[in-house]
DNA sequence: GGTTAATAACTGACTGGTTGGTAATTAATC
DNA sequence: GATTAATTACCAACCAGTCAGTTATTAACC
């Protein structure tokens, strides 16, 4: 983007500004249309360059994408570990997981990613490795894990923690993907909010141990 | 795919067969890679014709992937409708409705078009909006009618059908996903039928009236 | 039944446009 | 004025879509 204090020059020189630019311009295109809809032009033109730049900070179209997605994963995933506090309850870390989902999902560049990668992981089956491991791999860990204190505990009835984990975030994987795909087809938006509450309400519920009403 | 009795013939005349043959290899190809990816010479020779011969029965690659799409999803919807009959119990209904999701998944070509809708939503608008309406609202629609049904009976605690429609049918989805996207880097392979059978026994404990036991 | 004319299913080379990638050139900055 | 970030002009490859020509098949006629 060509900034206001440009005073008279044609163009600037921003070694260390580029890349991130590039990126975002770059992550924002692929989100919207897929990887072999965007033209590189259009990226450059996205983000105040011109195509021979791009070829300064990413050595091709395939490495700007995998480069991008991996740089706006990472330090969202540790946010995510960081959210659960291990001395709580069970239920209260779900809770607490559930409840930090509208925040992700508002990021419009974030929750673009796994419509991505849903829909590029058989051409870049090593970015899907990728996102296979560091991604969801951590997410399974964090919610198996919860499930295995909340069962030994007894807060949770006797579940297969590594099922009952897809049963956890599918909708929540769900809204992501709605959000993107299908919200602009419907009468009314889907309500992030309300989402997670029945989504949490219904799950406390079906965890809860025999007999025990919650 | 050139059959085996071709007795020195270089190719064989047989239009009605043509059609079925492009539209299989068209999806099975679209599925794989996705729209942009695939080349029509591509999806011809493993049609086991050649690119002039697609324009014959299909207007362009555009509307030959809609066709596919329309052909494949069309007569499913209606088997999934059939699957439930009103006079049963709620809960009974619901069981039905995801004791007959394995089958669905079962079938590689099907399976594939919830991933190739949500990749390529975005650049078909004409797509996703006919996806929307023929599929997810009237899997909208059943669902939240058995859900209505259910409460209305006493079956069920009072939910918002909407919404607990997307806690019902998300684990489903999101296993047909898995299926076709990370599988294969998994170390072992997912178990849908015990994926439905947790998602069901959560269901219905989630969903019971209050103080009732299930 | 054998020959041949008519039909239409199918081919494959071609084109116009697009795009990923490169090399030559320009100009911002110190 | 030396350095190098950025532009501009360019190429080679690819691909959707076209169409003139080829060949399998049908049917008319002897």
């Amino acid at each position: 983007m060509a900034t206001a204090d440009d005073k008279g020059a044609r163009w600037r020189r921003r070694k260390d500004a580029r890349p991130a630019e590039i990126g975002t311009a770059a992550l924002a295109c692929f989100a919207e249309r897929g990887f072999a809809a965007c033209s590189l032009d259009e990226i450059a033109a996205r983000a105040g360059v011109t195509k021979g730049t791009l070829y300064l900070y990413f050595r091709s179209k395939e490495e700007l994408f995998k480069e991008v997605v991996r740089q706006a994963l990472l330090p969202q995933i540790a946010a995510f570990e960081a959210q659960v506090a291990a001395t709580e309850p069970a239920p209260r870390q779900l809770e607490r997981l559930i409840a930090a989902w509208p925040d992700f999902i508002a990021a419009p560049n974030l929750a673009a990613i796994p419509k991505l990668i849903i829909a590029e992981a058989g051409n870049f089956p090593e970015l899907a490795r990728f996102y296979f491991e560091e991604v969801i791999g951590r997410a399974r860990r964090l919610v198996v894990g919860i499930l295995r204190r909340g069962i030994r505990r007894g807060e949770f009835r006797k579940v297969d923690p590594e099922i009952t984990f897809l049963s956890v975030v599918s909708p929540l994987l769900i809204a992501v993907l709605w959000k993107h795909t299908f919200e602009r087809h419907d009468a009314k938006p889907l309500d992030i909010e309300a989402l997670c509450r029945g989504h949490l309400a219904l799950l406390l519920r079906g965890l809860a141990p025999e007999g025990k009403a919650t």
